[in-house]
DNA sequence: TTTCTTATTCGCACGACTTGCTAATTAGGT
DNA sequence: ACCTAATTAGCAAGTCGTGCGAATAAGAAA
């Protein structure tokens, strides 16, 4: 995603107004690396302009998309997430606290699908599940807690 | 997912009852590689069993994936699908008209994230995002109307 | 076969997330 | 300062999925 000061010309240029919202939006996204839902950004936004709307963060953000500042991302827990990354990248996830991590990945031009020749590839999305080191040290605890007590604790750990 | 025989055993073996309605979606999952939503696969099994619940649709699907029997795949759009395929095998969407292809993929243990020295990755999902052959023709021919018309019509196609 | 226990089904209500709609407001040009 | 079209806010509504409880049915036991 472009800079706050790029984006209001590239807005006004497009016939686009800019509202005192969408510059927040814009400040709130830019470089914002965290992935945020769209509840999380209109909390974000909500503690700097109480009355925002979080009909317009999800405008903004649509708009955004469209004019490819910034891309969805879908990989279940219901709500979308929001990256305004640009960069060719994946993403990390951890199963545990659903943290999303960006991340650089070697080898993916020598992926080869099989079997798909009727098909024109453009895009390629790598997604890899994990545990981050927080949630591993949690989990241990847990599991030492566990043996302490029954083994059915156990199973909800990994729940 | 195994057949519907291996799974009434597996079922029955774990204390849970085999019913018609579990039955009917074991047969209508199994070897099922479209990639179907909850309504998509109640659709099929109404035909068969009207009165079924969609209810009991999700609760079976749901049922299956604790047992490992299948995955969800979620790429927006709205609803989770399920994929009853437990070889190691990736995706191909269309991203014009949705249908997801199972396809095997070479290379994926050559990917090498970058910088996520502090997470544990148990898992790695590839997605490719194109055209099917038969969108593609779709997209010809109305490209072909859209120059005989006006170029907002071409707009429209890639929408 | 009949009885009994308990899992399962169904269907509605509800919750989470997102979009549609519209009156009131406001940005930005004249 | 004025005008017009874009934008906002906020509520209603739509989609997807789950919680809940009464009615039902599977499967074991007698």
């Amino acid at each position: 995603m472009q800079t706050p000061t790029e984006l209001a010309a590239a807005y006004r240029s497009q016939g686009r107004k800019l509202t005192p919202q969408r510059q927040l939006l814009f400040q709130l996204m830019h470089g914002n690396d965290k992935h945020p839902t769209a509840e999380a950004l209109f909390a974000e936004a909500t503690a700097q302009m109480p009355g925002i709307s979080l009909r317009t963060v999800y405008q903004t953000l649509n708009e955004l998309a469209e004019m490819g500042e910034l891309q969805f991302i879908d990989i279940g827990g219901g709500a979308t997430r929001f990256d305004p990354n640009l960069d060719d990248h994946h993403h990390v996830v951890c199963v545990d606290c659903g943290q999303i991590r960006d991340v650089h990945v070697n080898g993916t031009a020598a992926l080869k699908p099989v079997g798909i020749e009727d098909f024109t590839i453009n895009e390629v999305g790598v997604v890899f599940q994990g545990v981050c080191s927080t949630c591993e040290k949690s989990r241990a605890k847990l599991n030492k807690a566990a043996h302490a007590k029954s083994p059915a604790q156990q199973a909800k750990v990994s729940k």
